[in-house]
DNA sequence: CCGAATCCTCAGCGATACTG
DNA sequence: CAGTATCGCTGAGGATTCGG
């Protein structure tokens, strides 16, 4: 995410950090969560079997986005206490629950990414550069 | 955003970095972007009006966030040529058309965050934190 | 095979100061 | 009022290594 915490406390704003949606888009607004949810719609899957459905994905940050969905429950983590150890992870009620309002998110990206695409094009072209420095994107 | 453009370039994987979820993800994934947003709903803006209607945001990143906007379409910038300069930020159409995506998203948030919630209490409060570290959250 | 611990880099973001 | 430019801190996250 990233940062969530180092909020200097607000007070009367209308759009206080402390909103659910906010509080929802820090937990996955991160680089990968939404990409493990996305992962396990296709039905549970081992650790390996993961990191090579997402492959771009280091070991540290599937594990700790995993421990994350994890305790939000939504995402279940199954130990099977075989000679190589072996864990599963799936999708909770709750994290499948996610795919609505994901699917609505995706929609609009692909409906729009055109047009954004379009757009930045033409941002990037115009003749004012202010000088100094090419610092566009966030 | 993250990062966006530290990505190794993959190859096959079904969870590539460059699609449009991910892409829009990184857009809005950021802190402030879906604040300001969601600030436009209530309609247009002048700059010191945002600020005071985000209020925990600082002025660098208020206009940095609304330029990524700008840049993608998302938001209009108007400048009014009098004589302390005055500029109304509007959403697009296309900006507007987020209010969907996104209200899926918060309708979600609200409905799920107690459970959420609830679940980080549990898991927080289970016996086997492997010592020295409390790494919760992401 | 699954994962934790450590190190290190780099970029997001806030604070501050200066322009038109 | 509406920005832009610079600096410094902090933490996300990749690489690597060790343990069970």
């Amino acid at each position: 995410m990233v940062t969530t915490q180092g909020e200097p406390v607000l007070h009367g704003s209308p759009y206080r950090a402390d909103c659910p949606t906010r509080h929802i888009l820090d937990r996955i607004g991160d680089r990968w969560t939404v990409l493990i949810v996305g992962a396990l719609w296709d039905g549970s899957a081992r650790f390996s079997e993961l990191r090579r459905r997402i492959e771009g994905i280091s070991q540290k940050m599937l594990t700790q986005t995993l421990r994350g969905l994890e305790r939000d429950g939504l995402v279940s983590r199954t130990v099977h206490p075989e000679v190589p150890v072996r864990v599963e992870y799936a999708l909770t009620e709750a994290g499948s629950s996610l795919r609505e309002p994901l699917s609505a998110l995706q929609e609009w990206a692909i409906a729009h990414l055109g047009q954004v695409s379009a757009s930045q094009e033409d941002y990037d072209h115009a003749d004012q550069p202010p000088a100094t420095s090419t610092n566009h994107d966030t």
